[in-house]
RNA sequence: AGAGAGGUGUCCGAGUGGUUGAAGGAGCACGCCUGGAAAGUGUGUAUGCGGGAAACUGCAUCGAGGGUUCGAAUCCCUUCCUCUCUGCCA
């Protein structure tokens, strides 16, 4: 959530940003500047009210204690009178505040000064890439072909057990996920992360705090039953873990690490996009999140993308780094980095990751700040990425290292999983 | 799931309608005392929003939301959470 008083005092610079954001509703922000205004006279109208009525109430005690009932009495009309007032003026700000509330809601974070302009995904700009793309025989395989040559994900089973999208893993499959999913979480805690095993489920305030809420509603399974909603991603319960916090500035910075299963209802996708591993409902990811002082939080950006591509490189599998353009960022996101593997039987780019500084834009909704030398308190930047996604790195890992004799698997992976392949049945 | 108890500041803890934003204690910070430390002692020590150059000041906040009242931490309703017992259960 944008600050108001930001927003007033720069009034022409976010205009710019949004525009960048492709958000071009403008009226919107001189909306609200009226309304804060319109606001701010309320509320020292009502407060003036109610100074006066504590007041007068106070007196009313005091002659009351002195047996004075008849003044008493008196006073108690004139309160009478004012809190009438009072309780018009209220309903009328209330109805303000829910309006501006709502529609400030609606304001995307501001791009980074850095952000490119752009509107579809072909406008990102690649940064740098890794590794190096191997060359395979023509009856090279797509993984949706592979994963049933091994018996490693059955998709059938699962769309018996549940529906389409929730890939049910098997055997060496499954096997394979707990290596990676082990292999992460000892990357990242040996750089310092801490793990955290958060609930699956959060409630509707953490959902609001991430910015999940209202934005992208549909986009998560929703428990009506108890008002609940499945996590997305590990980002939401684990960066609420800080809300309504003020942490010490030596505690700076943060640093959290989860694994949990994400759940996305994914409306809307179709086509080859959604084919086998691509695109799921329910998927296995490692999340990194940083908390950190607003000084450091574009340093730490290019730290946890530097982790991430190392982490890419212990894989040995070919990477590339997009930065993305104003128009393909989320809608809370300051700047983003988009990590991409190559699969190269289905010859596609899989986005495996995506690292942003959200800024100040979650923790003002989460309310996590901390005291600056002045004693002020001011807002962290919060960051997060994944480290990693799991079923598009199982994509390009099976696709990319299928041999004759089985699937070969990159060395940092072998203490892990127990083997240094994947043999054929 | 049923019955009961309870949620107060960084922590412990008092407070059942009227200078209570909140006693007392601990902790913490600064000062005094000390060769240094401990002990002792003095002062200070919540958050948000608004006004003011500042001193300071207004409003709100005693789990959350609503209500009664001139006035609520205190009374009523709703809701969440914690603890104890019973039930169920991995």
């Amino acid at each position: 959530m944008l600050q108001i008083n930001y927003i007033k005092q720069n009034v022409s610079a976010v205009k710019e940003g949004l525009a960048l954001k492709n958000f071009i509703n403008f009226s919107l922000v001189d909306e609200l500047i009226a309304l804060d205004e319109e606001i701010r006279k309320l509320k020292s109208n009502t407060e003036n009210l109610q100074a006066s009525i504590n007041i007068t109430s106070k007196e009313i005690g005091a002659l009351m204690a002195k047996g004075n009932a008849e003044e008493a009495t008196a006073k108690r009309n004139d309160v009478a009178t004012l809190k009438e007032d009072l309780g018009i003026k209220k309903n009328a700000l209330q109805k303000i505040e829910e309006d501006f509330t709502n529609k400030i809601l609606l304001l995307p974070n501001l791009p980074h000064s850095s952000v490119l302009p752009g509107k579809t995904p072909e406008e990102n700009v690649t940064v740098l890439s890794g590794g190096t793309i191997p060359e395979l025989p023509e009856n090279a395989k797509p993984h949706w072909d592979l994963i049933k040559e091994y018996d490693l994900v059955n998709f059938e089973v699962g769309a018996k057990l549940t529906g389409s999208g929730f890939p049910v893993y098997k055997g060496r499959g499954a096997k394979l996920q707990r290596a990676l999913i082990q292999y992460f979480l000892d990357y990242n805690t040996a750089a310092g992360y801490t793990e955290y095993m958060p609930p699956l489920m959060v409630n509707e305030q953490t959902a609001y705090g991430t910015g999940q809420l209202p934005d992208k509603e549909g986009q998560m399974y929703h428990v009506t039953e108890d008002k609940l909603y499945l996590i997305p991603t590990a980002e939401v319960p684990v960066t609420n873990i800080y809300s309504n916090e003020i942490v010490k500035e030596n505690d700076m910075p943060i640093k959290m690490t989860a694994y949990t299963p994400c759940f996305r209802r994914e409306a809307g996708s179709f086509g080859s996009d959604v084919r086998g591993l691509n695109r799921v409902h329910q998927f296995d990811k490692v999340e990194i999140i940083q908390l950190v002082h607003p000084d450091k939080s574009y340093e730490v950006l290019e730290e946890m993308a530097n982790h991430i591509e190392r982490l890419l490189q212990f894989l040995e599998l070919p990477y590339r780094l997009l930065k993305l353009c104003g128009g393909d960022m989320s809608f809370a996101s300051a700047l983003t980095y988009d990590f991409e593997v190559f699969s190269a039987a289905q010859k596609k780019w899989l986005e495996v990751s995506s690292v942003s500084n959200f800024e100040t834009f979650q923790t003002n909704r989460m309310k996590i700040r901390y005291k600056d030398e002045d004693g002020k308190t001011q807002l962290l930047h919060s960051l997060n990425g994944s480290s990693l996604a799991l079923p598009r790195i199982v994509a390009a890992l099976l696709e990319n290292n299928q041999q004759e004799d089985g699937i070969h698997l990159p060395k940092t992976l072998h203490q892990y999983f127990g083997a240094a392949k994947i043999e054929k049945v």
